[in-house]
DNA sequence: CAGTTTTGATGACATAGATCATCTGATTTG
DNA sequence: CAAATCAGATGATCTATGTCATCAAAACTG
């Protein structure tokens, strides 16, 4: 059995909420023009300031997106998960992408031109109104970070990672994941040291399990307390 | 003579780039129903957490947005000035403010209410459009902002600073501030005396000369190099 | 399957930058 | 005008965290 997701915007919309707002005749518009590709492990969906032709959307696997700095440094800044649309601010703008996008695991995605989308935002202001809600809780989510990276402490950032990855992104206790410690130390903005240090005085302290990639949140209340107090 | 800015939306709208989307008839409307309202220096407009009920222009004077942490720690993330609307990402999503808006010195700002806006938004796409435009080009500030604080040590978040106020806000070199040494660290994630000692290092050094909140940039080339150099 | 590369784990060390304390001059206030 | 408050300035610590080096285990790869 093919992918069910894949194989129309129309099954695809039930996942999607930015999708709700299109009726028939306009996803089988998107439908008609969208392309699915599959990507590996690792591989790069899209780089930031290249310049930006499509929409992404992910349909199966994990998306990673991340800012990348001075050096191999990275910051990263989100996940997309079916099935989410990536939103591109240089859409918008400068027709350049600002951050990259780089699949975690085994994923499929459709790329859809931006002229259709931007076509749909100007005939369907209910799409346009549900494009306006997602990049403000992007924005949102931005403000979160900035603070948590300028003014918590190590402790705090990695237990606000550990917390956002078992109820945001695996939406599981034990979660299973294909993120490297590198990764962590990217989502919490520290060396990978010492993300590998704070997690080993988290384990020592029963606050979480840890068995290669898997790891279990032991003591919630107590890991959403050290990210209050930073 | 009263302050023509502040007499009429049609008036006002030769300033702000959004409200150029907007018809005589719309502006009208806006115009009907907007507040000015006079705030004296270090008066907060909004305030983070709290309802968000209006739309806010600045006419005259300056703002500054920031967002507020643990403790009494802050970041600035941006400024208004005249005319510029302060994009409150809050509006489109759970209506509260995720910032807090200040002025900085004396100011004007227009109050609209958000149904209005809203409602414009539905009916007018291409004001829609300048919307998201906005909105995205917020983002990606905030991607810079993120990357400087986290990749960047002290001296180059100073530059990316000082370059700022010079190039962006104040938009001359020699440049006089009614921003505080406070401020200069909110805005580049550190403490006050650090915020103190670079910009000595830098007038030692022969970049920036300071007399009181007036700094002027001696050497551009230097600074843009430290900014790049982290 | 031997060899190479990557990832995780740890220790030793260096330092950027916060914190705390003090002092000055400016500005506000009773 | 004295007193009090506040912003700027500066030095003395202390510490969180980055850097570097090493090693083991796992994962590729020819």
């Amino acid at each position: 059995m093919a992918n069910l997701l894949e194989a129309n915007c129309l099954l695809c919309r039930q996942k999607s909420d930015v999708f709700n707002h299109l009726n028939d005749n306009e996803l089988d518009r998107v439908n008609g023009c969208r392309v699915s590709i599959k990507y590996h492990q690792g591989e790069v969906i899209f780089k930031q300031g290249s310049p930006c032709h499509e929409f992404v959307c992910v349909t199966s696997g994990l998306v990673k997106i991340y800012l990348e700095g001075e050096g191999d440094r990275k910051i990263i800044i989100g996940f997309a998960r079916p099935v989410d649309y990536i939103f591109v601010p240089g859409a918008f703008s400068d027709k350049r992408h600002h951050f990259t996008a780089v699949a975690c695991e085994e994923t499929t995605a459709c790329l859809v031109e931006v002229d259709i989308i931007q076509e749909l935002l100007r005939s369907n202001q209910q799409f346009a109104s549900g494009f306006l809600t997602k990049i403000s809780e992007q924005s949102i989510r931005l403000f979160d970070q900035l603070t948590s990276f300028t003014h918590k402490q190590m402790p705090g950032r990695m237990a606000d990672v550990l917390i956002c990855l078992a109820q945001k992104i695996y939406q599981s206790n034990p979660f299973h994941t294909s993120l490297s410690r590198q990764d962590l130390a990217d989502m919490s903005g520290m060396t990978k040291e010492s993300a590998i240090r704070i997690l080993k005085t988290f384990k020592d302290d029963q606050l979480i399990n840890t068995e290669g990639n898997t790891i279990e949140i032991l003591n919630m209340a107590m890991l959403e307390t050290i990210s209050r107090n930073g």
